[in-house]
DNA sequence: ACATTAAGTGATT
DNA sequence: AATCACTTAATGT
């Protein structure tokens, strides 16, 4: 891992040369395919994942099997929940699973924890860490409870082509449905809708979004 | 060719 | 909007 990957996608360290150095000594770089499980529910937490590149979804899942999609984590984000685990030692509460191949940093426990401490620039980048996930969500619980599914749909694939950077979508109906946690027929007749009104194109396994 | 999975649809609640 | 039952279409083996 060179210096300068590090620098560009985390700038709230870039000026730190000791904190860095010290990231690319003790800490694993880790790759994972589209659709491995990172993070499970009920794991205990031995690291803090930080995104390289790739894609993250965060999920809740509820005892009856139904999940609940939290949120994305882009390149240059890291995983607040993880963090929470951390620090009280608790289990995990959610999953983290690839969205896309993935290329991870992983920090280790201990040194996440004491950087806390020796470190401005990894404290701030913690807290700025936790806001925008802290913010992430309170948006994904408003579009939960307020928001008609037919937004909420469109909300999410914009959000996806936007985290993956291509209008071109690979997912089934099914996938869509258990993330926003409703029946897939809904969503496919949505989608139907949105077809006719030239927002989108379908395919198999395919939602191809169309420029406005 | 057959089985499996994805998607479309109408009816019912 | 969910569930069900069923059809059609695409894909994998």
């Amino acid at each position: 891992m060179r210096p300068q990957v590090i620098k560009d996608l985390f700038p709230e360290i870039s000026n730190d040369d000791e904190l860095i150095k010290e990231l690319i000594e003790h800490c694993k770089v880790q790759k994972f395919k589209k659709d491995d499980v990172i993070i499970d529910y009920g794991d205990n937490i031995e690291f803090v994942p930080l995104v390289i590149s790739g894609l993250l979804k965060i999920i809740r899942q509820g005892e009856d099997g139904k999940e609940l999609l939290l949120y994305f984590l882009g390149s240059g984000m890291s995983c607040a929940a993880s963090f929470s685990c951390c620090m009280t030692q608790k289990r995990s509460e959610i999953m983290a699973v690839c969205e896309e191949d993935t290329t991870l940093l992983s920090v280790p426990l201990f040194y996440a924890n004491s950087w806390m401490g020796t470190y401005d620039s990894w404290r701030n980048f913690i807290i700025n860490i936790y806001d925008s996930r802290l913010f992430a969500l309170i948006d994904t619980i408003d579009r939960i409870a307020f928001a008609k599914l037919d937004e909420k749909l469109l909300h999410y694939l914009e959000d996806l082509s936007t985290q993956k950077a291509t209008d071109k979508l690979s997912l089934s109906h099914l996938q869509i449905a258990q993330d926003l946690n409703v029946s897939r027929e809904s969503i496919s007749r949505l989608l139907k809708k949105l077809e006719s009104q030239k927002v989108l194109q379908l395919g198999r396994n395919e939602i191809t979004l169309l420029p406005q």
